[in-house]
DNA sequence: CAATGATAAGTTTTT
DNA sequence: CTTATCATTG
């Protein structure tokens, strides 16, 4: 075959290996992807029908992207019947045709972490537990540590040690509160992320005949990011592959960066033990990136302790040394980077999507933002809050899930209230605490609630029973309307969007705007479904898409040039020729969080590894001297990471030992001996030092918005130039009204948006 | 019951 | 600094 001829020996011979359990460890850029599109498509040459090839990927981008890539080689037709995606996905199709068996409807609802948090607070507030030592976030991990273990209710009260150590921190009656979660979810016919896997081990050992048949349906298993899977999914190819032992896995030890989660990273270090026949192949020539960056990255890696032999290297050019750069503050380095963009596009001719800018956590795009917007670099973020999370689309969303599962207790709280319509948490409160005592779903209780005995007047009482029968309603509409036009008349009949529209502020026009995005996203998946063969374009199908997907599977708006930025996990599996790093410091990355135990500290060392091995031409490290964390101003100390690079592969623009403070205001002598970190900037205002300047500059980046308490200028007229904190420039195209309540349309680069003049926080430059 | 304002609490990373 | 939760009022 002639695609054969692009691989080197090692990548033919793993793409040619047929029978038999293999792993395939993939240095960072090493063609991992070409080999395992390659390798599907090898074995569907040798006449293996696709129907028994399962591949499970990370995201559904990747698996996308693979389908895609496959299909130019052996054809669409053929590739179209491959089983491909996602964990969570794959299991949850199997789980809907498999349901009745675990006594779940088939349209179960999938609770994403949003709706299982809140259900587990809920839980804790009718046991009448301490919250704060029953905190919901911790409680929530507890739990899903225990499902990806494997460690049912039962299993857990069988289990003394657990038992013990959950007495020893003070909770326990953790056991009550997994149960009461567990039966909860249950009633309400839905699963969480955790529920997907157990619930699919729960299938394969209580029914021998349906593992019989996965295990002959999937003859050929491929499972790539091996060293991101956790017990859970650990378990549930091993029991698929017992059969046929087809096993193919693929991963990078030094690439395991998601323990948080439950991954365990042995299961890659222990493959050879499981499989003692399997053999293991090595891609270790790195295709992506310069010298310079495989050998800082390898630097850095080499301090890790676990880890697997192998040798990254590249033939490619030596490039440029890798930077390392020190700024003054977080508003100075989204500054330098934009600078650099912005002079790196001019000088070679890049374009936006060739640079990506790399964090830590979320938190820290605003002032890169705020730094990229002022230099007008289009840029597009990846993460945070999803679209889909938002409030009113998730309220939107509810009313839908609600329609395809009236027993989702989570979306009916929702919007039992939403738009108010009378009835509030006591009634709430009480239709819970009956429902338990029944042990019916929310839903049902209400159906029959002019029958039942409870504490809730007649008036109120009618309320619930008009909501039921709107809902109802919506049913029977559903069933001669596609999931567009249904989700169009709850709209409607809801008032939702009324409702927004009673007082408009911006950010009730930008919500209504986003409802219509949702509608949109309803059509768009109608129509890409249509293509499909097996289409399902149920609201049901369209609403399990929505909780799996991430933002980074969503289709890309148009071919938009933008810079990326995401955090370094979310960058996992991508590319871009020149990567920034922002943050290198102490205490953020590494993390805080992760800096007590060698383990965690050699997952932070494996996250840079990852960040940095992203980069193809040019990478850049920046670390502050001090940054805005939660509103304050602090002190920052360079990453030991930065230290621990072979300065070979570095140019380092300032030194990593910061000389004493207290130089870089010498002419400024006017706090004496205070701690920079420990001056206010509303002072120096009072005495203006012209060589001052960083806390003025900082102060006007953090609240970039500065000037929003002063009374709006109200001389403002069509056709003023005017800049928005969060929108950049644009231009006024009219306005109405008088004073502050000046209404105004103004185009801004990424569309027209109405504000009010008062709210606005306009700064007018012409 | 709903709307408003005050206070506390919190940021790792995500399917 | 931002968000969520609580307490108070009408």
């Amino acid at each position: 075959m002639n695609f054969l001829e692009s691989l080197n020996p090692e990548q033919q011979n793993a793409v040619l290996h047929k029978e038999g359990p293999m792993m395939i460890i993939a240095g960072a850029g090493s063609g991992k992807t070409r080999v395992l599109t390659y390798r599907i498509a090898h074995l569907m040459s040798q006449g293996i029908d696709p129907f028994h090839i399962l591949s499970l990927t990370f995201t559904n981008k990747a698996a996308r992207e693979m389908k895609e890539r496959i299909s130019t080689v052996v054809g669409a037709s053929e590739s179209k019947n491959l089983w491909m995606g996602t964990f969570h996905s794959i299991f949850a199709k199997i789980l809907r045709f498999e349901a009745d068996k675990l006594g779940f409807p088939s349209n179960f609802t999938i609770y994403d972490t949003q709706d299982a948090e809140r259900l587990l607070g809920s839980v804790i507030k009718e046991m009448q537990l301490d919250k704060d030592l029953y905190k919901t976030k911790q409680v929530a991990g507890r739990i899903s540590k225990f499902k990806n273990n494997l460690i049912t209710v039962r299993a857990y009260f069988n289990n003394p040690e657990l038992i013990e150590a959950d007495v020893l921190a003070k909770r326990p009656k953790m056991g009550e509160v997994y149960k009461n979660y567990v039966e909860r979810c249950f009633r309400a016919g839905a699963m969480d992320f955790d529920d997907l896997l157990l619930r699919t081990n729960e299938l394969l050992t209580r029914f021998p005949d349906v593992l019989a048949k996965y295990q002959d349906r999937f003859r050929y298993i491929l499972v790539d990011e091996y060293q991101d899977t956790n017990h859970s999914q650990y378990l549930i190819v091993k029991a698929l592959a017992d059969r046929f032992q087809n096993i193919c896995v693929v991963g990078d030890d030094s690439q395991s960066i998601y323990a948080f989660r439950g991954a365990n990273i042995q299961n890659i270090l222990n493959f050879q033990k499981d499989y003692s026949d399997a053999v293991t192949f090595k891609l270790e020539q790195n295709y992506r990136s310069t010298q310079n960056i495989v050998n800082a990255a390898n630097s850095v890696i080499n301090h890790n302790k676990v880890k697997l032999d192998k040798n990254l290297w590249t033939a490619n050019e030596s490039g440029e040394k890798v930077v390392v750069m020190q700024l003054l503050s977080d508003a100075e380095e989204g500054r330098f980077i934009a600078d650099s963009i912005f002079e790196n596009k001019f000088r070679n001719q890049l374009k936006n999507n060739e640079f990506a800018i790399l964090y830590r956590t979320n938190a820290q795009s605003r002032a890169i933002e705020d730094a990229l917007r002022k230099k007008n670099i289009q840029y597009r973020i990846y993460g945070g809050m999803s679209f889909y999370q938002r409030k009113e689309i998730k309220d939107l969303l509810g009313y839908l899930r609600l329609l395809v599962n009236s027993n989702d207790e989570e979306a009916l709280i929702r919007v039992i209230n939403y738009p108010a319509r009378g009835i509030g948490d006591t009634t709430i409160d009480r239709l819970v605490v009956k429902a338990n005592e029944l042990e019916i779903s929310l839903y049902a209780l209400m159906e029959q609630i002019q029958n039942i005995d409870i504490a809730i007047n007649a008036p109120t009482k009618a309320k619930l029973s008009d909501f039921v029968m709107m809902i109802e309603s919506f049913k029977v509409f559903m069933q001669s309307h596609n999931a567009f036009e249904t989700a169009r008349e709850v709209i409607h009949r809801t008032r939702i969007v009324k409702e927004l529209e009673g007082d408009s502020t911006p950010e009730d026009i930008s919500r209504i705007e986003n409802i219509e995005e949702l509608l949109n996203g309803i059509q768009d998946f109608i129509a890409v479904q249509s293509e499909e063969e097996e289409a399902d374009i149920s609201l049901a199908a369209f609403l399990q898409t929505v909780t799996l997907t991430t933002d980074l599977d969503q289709k890309k708006e148009g071919d938009d040039d933008a810079v990326t930025l995401m955090t370094v996990h979310m960058a996992k599996g991508l590319e871009f020729p020149i990567v920034y790093i922002a943050g290198m410091e102490e205490g953020l990355f590494p993390s805080a969080m992760n800096m007590n135990t060698r383990e965690d500290l050699e997952e932070e060392r494996r996250l840079f590894y990852v960040a940095l091995t992203r980069a193809e031409r040019q990478a850049y490290l920046m670390h502050t001297q001090m940054r805005f964390r939660w509103g304050k101003l602090t002190d920052c100390e360079p990453s030991r990471f930065l230290l621990e690079l072979d300065e070979e592969f570095l140019d380092v623009k300032t030194p990593l030992k910061p000389e004493p403070r207290q130089n870089l205001f010498l002419d400024a002598d006017i706090f004496g001996e205070v701690e920079i970190s420990k001056i206010r900037y509303e002072k120096p205002e009072r005495k203006p030092v012209e060589k001052f300047q960083p806390p003025k500059n900082l102060k006007k980046v953090s609240a970039s918005t500065a000037s929003q308490t002063e009374i709006p200028d109200t001389n403002i007229k069509v056709g003023n130039r005017v800049e928005h904190g969060r929108f950049g420039i644009g231009e006024v195209l009219s306005l109405e009204g008088t004073g502050a309540n000046i209404k105004l349309a103004i185009k801004f680069q990424e569309g027209t948006k109405n504000l009010l003049l008062q709210y606005a926080k306009l700064k007018i430059l012409d």
